[in-house]
DNA sequence: ATTGTTTTTGAATGGTCGCTCATGTATTTT
DNA sequence: AAAATACATGAGCGACCATTCAAAAACAAT
């Protein structure tokens, strides 16, 4: 009997351009990323891609989008995703958006914000990523502001799963106004104001 | 003396022109609109299109932007950049920004946000238009809620000017958690506790 | 009717888009 | 060495992109 002989070997990484695709899609958006830069960027010739990625630019997006809540967001939500995350992790995530938008590297925003802007209407399964990912936000907020409650933080009477609802809806409206003006003292003013509210 | 001869007159208005392009950008965007769409969408030929709009796509974009914040604009505020309005007028127009993100024709959002996302990264004069619709904004809020105050609708405490910031950044937010997810429950129920926070 | 002026027309421009495919290459088995 | 297999290469596909332009047409004054 015969075994399948070995084929020659991938000489490149798909996760590595992959990442280089997400890095692009990230700062200017889908349609703004052509199939060539993506060639230019990772020097992986149009056919190797496509054999790569079978479905082409879209296919590079969605995986893209997959691989930025995977490896991304969890940097960005830091603690706060910890079973014992409360006000101070909330507050940590809302202060390094703002430090992120105010950085040179961080004015793309986020990913998924912008992909619910350039794309939600128009790709259901890049929508559908969008909305995973603020019900993730949504519920470890929640879970923290409960913590919060529980340790006397913020008043006994917030209602959390509200709070938290307006709180994701506040940091998705921090990173529009930070991408149209990128301005510290407004970015901060609002932030404070948010969780004044909660105090 | 000669006077200047009468030349041919135009067979098409400008404006509604435009405000065809403008419908197209806002629900569809910069980038995913075509010159040709806008040909086939207006009926006016490619060289009568640039002749009367120098500068061509981007000029008529820019024109759009013009556009929606001179019509559409004051449409959706409302009684808002009223003198007196108050705390209603604010309500007001969050609720009409929830039923427009719920109904089919109001799921493109708004332009200006679309664009801050899309376009102010790499375009300044964009960038600056939507800035121009953000301080519009805190400063018809900030003046509604000075006015609240004065009426005993808020509490006396409340600081307006920071409050306008968030308030801002929260029906920004709104529009992109509508985008994603267009689920009335969840859009009104941070509508409810961005008001909640004010009483 | 002729002339001067501006508009309309739509074919054509050169470029870029996402994507495919024939050909050559590297590797491991027989 | 030869065969089998998957990969690398990059020229090339048709479609579409924003834009231009030469020619024809419409108007008012002469």
């Amino acid at each position: 009997m015969y075994f399948s002989l070995m084929p020659r070997p991938r000489e490149f990484e798909p996760d590595a351009v992959l990442n280089v695709a997400m890095l692009r899609f990230w700062e200017r958006g889908y349609r703004a990323v052509s199939v060539e830069d993506l060639v230019k960027a990772t020097g992986v010739k149009p056919g190797s891609l496509y054999s790569a990625f079978p479905g082409g630019k879209r296919a590079l997006f969605l995986k893209s989008l997959e691989r930025y809540s995977r490896l991304v967001v969890p940097e960005k939500l830091g603690e706060l995703e910890a079973s014992d995350a409360s006000l101070a992790e909330v507050r940590g995530y809302f202060d390094g958006l703002v430090r992120d938008l105010l950085s040179p590297e961080g004015r793309q925003g986020c990913l998924l914000v912008n992909t619910a802007i350039e794309n939600a209407a128009e790709d259901d399964e890049a929508a559908a990523v969008v909305r995973g990912h603020l019900a993730r936000l949504e519920r470890c907020m929640t879970h923290a502001l409960e913590n919060a409650v529980r340790r006397g933080q913020v008043r006994a009477s917030l209602d959390c799963a509200g709070s938290a609802k307006l709180l994701v809806a506040t940091c998705q409206g921090l990173m529009v106004v930070g991408k149209a003006n990128p301005d510290g003292v407004l970015l901060r003013a609002i932030v404070d104001n948010a969780f004044a509210a909660l105090a």
